[in-house]
DNA sequence: ATAATTCATGCAATCGATTGCACTGGCTCA
DNA sequence: TGAGCCAGTGCAATCGATTGCATGAATTAT
């Protein structure tokens, strides 16, 4: 910019200013200097200005899990929303930084934000991270936003759909259709917060709504992968025979290769046993049968919600945490003959 | 900073040099220093010491296609080499920037590099741009490499698998399992430059070499999508009922759904239709039957190099654009039994 | 004609670090 | 004892922008 006042034969102050259209500036000299900063080519140093303006246009994506655990990066789920997340942030004028780290720590204060690097960050799910250490975060200030449901006596700003919510419709649409005997597969390695916990708690309540019985025969552990899928189906056609449905509590991935192990058993889906997965990724549509699934909406709310409440942080307002409801896309494998899309206030509250 | 060094009463310079263990220091100053440092939890702002450094420690991954075309993000591959790239750089103190980027342009050296935002810039794939753009993009002399196959006469860097060889060792090991009548799927939308188009190429010499003769009824067009696989399949099966093999040179996504769409047809795999797919997506191994694939070596190969090259030229150095064999991972889909992985080595050389 | 006002511009400080050079005081050595 | 040396430290410039305040010229008012 030096050079570019020098060339214009102003000072570097004036040249500042007119590029930046000061009204102190009368419009000849902007001209002026507009011109030769074309014809020079002449380029902002962002990160001058950056530093000079304590401002920043980048927001930080942590990933809260190991990379090494492709179980987690082979679900296309959390690559669609990394996508979402970053038109979104576009288009308020951020750029998007990816910084996977095993535990949620202060860490992302040092390195990104008090470091003047990033100007908040988006925390893609609790991982298996102890609350507490997210609190310690939220206890630095710094602006962020955390995927996943609401917590009890959080104090700081979560955005996800309500796992509880979603599990309900899952099991009371399965009712619906008939079926008597509905089995789970969910993830319960981490801790009893998550995700998969609130899920699993959704599909207990729901059985006590319908008067169903609950019988442990009809749970099945998997974690994020394939493998795992197989052996939770071999355990409940073991255990429980007389199962009707599968709630896939865990993600479509594992939910596809449930459905590949019923058939390998020679079972027919929808026929024998229905399945409902979680994530509605789009592969859904493309197996056989297609996938019935629940949405977390991340194209039509969690992401922009997430971004909004974010730079809404950054700009120094007060936001409150979101629970949004989850969507039942109905497809084949449920044995619902027509699509269709449900959302939360479809089920039947409790009296 | 200034702070600290009012603290613990040494100047600002005495401070910086400290913390860095600068040998004009004294030791005991060095020390306490470090321990008024530690006690008011001074962080460095890497903001202001890029700028005065010059350096920066962010390099740009460029996603050279829309995020709305969400057929290319469904693929887990993307997502996978996006992860792997991310470790490979945590590795070399980088950390990663996505941007987004309907076309390829200057834009990436005005908006990062000239802006002091990043070092260098990491792009994934040539996506539909015309070959001129990128020339450009190299003229203006940043520090980048590009995903994919050298072209001829190119002057900048570029890393990908030899996507003719690996065609050609896909139809060969076709051959080699007896199949007579092998057709191709691939994605002909984009320019005749791209890894599809060499993949048809390295098709064409393959059946040279083995004295086929070339059925265009054997050749079928597909995007990124499962709709299109579906149409895909449903023409061969009209236009060359003898078909015994697919070599679906698109992805493995895409493959799926031809495997989804041949067995709706009443077709055995692999005994009526063997197929093999492209990308080696964790996927393979779950589905039934299990998909042989052409590996691209993210993990052992592709991400790493693109990282070093980067680093190279962010350092200075020259580098040279490199070409990896790719590797066929064996699984039940195209016919054989056993468990196995090829590399370029193994195909027939014409004499 | 002089004071008051406006308009356009430049000086210099600032953001938070790093670093060349000058300076100080204590030491060695002739 | 005085010149030379060296270790340890601070001043001030620098990276590339932005901005409060002062300056100076032109214009208007008295």
């Amino acid at each position: 910019m030096a050079d570019l006042a020098r060339e214009a034969g102003v000072s570097a102050s004036t040249a500042s200013r007119a590029l930046r259209d000061s009204p102190l500036i009368s419009q000849e000299t902007i001209a002026h200097v507009k011109q030769v900063a074309k014809q020079h080519a002449y380029r902002p140093h962002l990160g001058a200005r950056n530093l000079r303006l304590k401002k920043c246009n980048i927001v930080v994506l942590i990933l809260p899990f190991n990379y090494a655990d492709s179980d987690v990066l082979a679900n296309p789920y959390i690559f669609k929303i990394i996508g979402t997340i970053g038109s979104v942030l576009r288009e308020y004028g951020y750029d998007l930084l990816l910084s996977q780290m095993d535990t949620i720590s202060e860490q992302i204060d040092d390195r990104y934000i008090h470091a003047g690097i990033a100007a908040g960050a988006i925390i893609l799910g609790r991982g298996d991270n102890d609350p507490e250490k997210i609190r310690k975060l939220a206890d630095t200030g710094i602006p962020f936003v955390i995927l996943g449901p609401k917590l009890e006596n959080q104090d700081y700003c979560s955005v996800g759909i309500d796992n509880h919510l979603s599990a309900r419709m899952v099991v009371q649409h399965f009712a619906k259709l008939g079926r008597k005997h509905i089995a789970i597969v969910s993830d319960n390695r981490e801790n009893r917060l998550s995700e998969s916990y609130s899920r699993f708690q959704g599909y207990l309540q729901a059985l006590k709504e319908l008067n169903f019985s609950f019988n442990p025969n009809l749970v099945a552990q998997s974690i994020h992968s394939g493998n795992s899928a197989y052996e939770a189906v071999r355990k409940l056609l073991h255990d429980a025979p007389e199962m009707d449905a599968i709630f896939v509590a865990t993600s479509d991935v594992v939910a596809i290769s449930v459905i590949q192990a019923l058939q390998q058993s020679g079972k027919q889906i929808p026929e024998d046993v229905a399945v409902i997965g979680f994530d509605n990724i789009d592969l859904c549509d493309f197996i056989t049968p297609a996938l019935t699934s629940v949405s977390q909406r991340l194209q039509d709310g969690v992401a922009t919600i997430l971004v909004e409440k974010l730079i809404a942080q950054i700009n120094g307002k007060d936001v409150e945490s979101t629970m949004l409801e989850g969507s039942l896309v109905i497809r084949q494998s449920c044995g619902q003959a027509d699509f269709n899309v449900l959302n939360g206030s479809s089920i039947n509250q409790p009296q």
